[in-house]
DNA sequence: TAGATTGTTAATCGATTAACAATC
DNA sequence: TAGATTGTTAATCGATTAACAATC
């Protein structure tokens, strides 16, 4: 369980709005020096309580009558979300959607050091994408037992995606971001982040056909 | 507002969440005929409860003492979800993220054609992207105007987001799936998706850390 | 000091789960 | 018929908002 400042249970939708919180502070730096949870709702579209009941699961980083110090806050989120801190991630399919990853710049700008690639196509195995190795997913194992790694980006098809997030359980590794269209058969003591792109564009066609 | 069968609002929870009824249905059919929100639950990791009162939401899908006919069911929510329509998508930014979207199948697979591509670099514009025109960006809101298209997916830079969905809100788009790091400035009636990729990632490496 | 604004507790709201009559 | 399971209403749980004492 993950807690907060004085021990408390951080609600899961608490932590998945942080990185938002951020997106804010870092657009506000430079822009100006300070504001108050009542001005940071409007601009966010939360309420002012929100905001702060949020902010305070992660430290006491407001003054009264002052409001949050933009430079400060910032500072503070960015050790919170460890953005200063390098972590290792490693990328297992490099179809479509992992060789975009490959080339995304936000994670380098975010502290996220992509060290591996692995596949299952014989074609590709041993060639470079973006200078970085094209391994055989058949070393997966070995490599995360063996170099520190801390998230596993799955981006393989829908079929392989179980036992790929197997053998990642097995190997030790803390987080897994997956982009394959299926919930992931994992114990729930290991983090993982879903992005389902065909499920948000389905949603969005329902939204629309009933507006 | 979006309503269900009997006039009732419809919860954004359970409209984001039938996309993945839709996946369970889609794999479970041809590997039995039928099943009860109890099992659904177990495979599903819900509460029967929840699957009963989302499905409800939609219709009279179920017979006591039977359960969900899973052909049937599958096929209500390929209707219910358009799968089985024809919808018109653009793509506007075809940087590293909308060049992977382009040679997306699962969008085709479920309806979507994409018929545009549109940027602002004089270097691409013009040229083809697995066989679509990449068309200028000042050129957008004509296309939109004259061309029946529902969706645009905003795949830019966050610096020019908030532009591109301006054009796009005044060209009568009718839903935005929007993969830039920013949260659009947009009127509340017309439906929007995010795909925030780096939250999804630094949310995973706060609990890794606390965990 | 007076005004502003925090962090926190209490009240409210909305979503999830439990219970059950209806009925296949 | 008896057992199973639905759709729906009521109870519970958790998240959001409102209120306010503390204090810069």
């Amino acid at each position: 369980m993950i807690k907060g400042k004085d021990g408390s249970k951080i609600p899961r939708v608490v932590i998945e709005r942080l990185p938002r919180y951020y997106r804010y502070f870092d657009w506000l730096d430079n822009q100006m020096e300070k504001l108050s949870s009542k001005r940071l709702g409007e601009l966010m579209g939360a309420s002012a309580s929100q905001i702060r009941l949020d902010l305070s699961y992660f430290g006491d980083f407001g003054q009264q009558g002052y409001g949050y110090n933009i430079k400060k806050l910032k500072q503070d989120l960015t050790n919170i979300l460890r953005i200063n801190t390098q972590t290792n991630i490693i990328i297992i399919g490099v179809g479509n959607v992992g060789r975009a990853l490959t080339r995304y710049r936000a994670f380098s700008r975010a502290g996220f050091n992509l060290n591996a690639l692995f596949d299952n196509d014989p074609s590709i195995i041993g060639k470079k994408i973006n200078s970085i190795k094209v391994r055989d997913v058949k070393d997966l194992k070995n490599y995360v037992e063996n170099n520190d790694t801390s998230i596993a980006i799955i981006a393989v098809p829908k079929e392989a995606a179980n036992e790929v997030s197997g053998i990642l359980l097995k190997s030790g590794i803390k987080g897994i971001l997956n982009f394959a269209p299926i919930d992931l058969n994992l114990p729930k003591n290991i983090p993982v982040e879903n992005i389902h792109i065909i499920d948000k564009i389905l949603a969005l066609s329902f939204m629309i056909k009933k507006q």
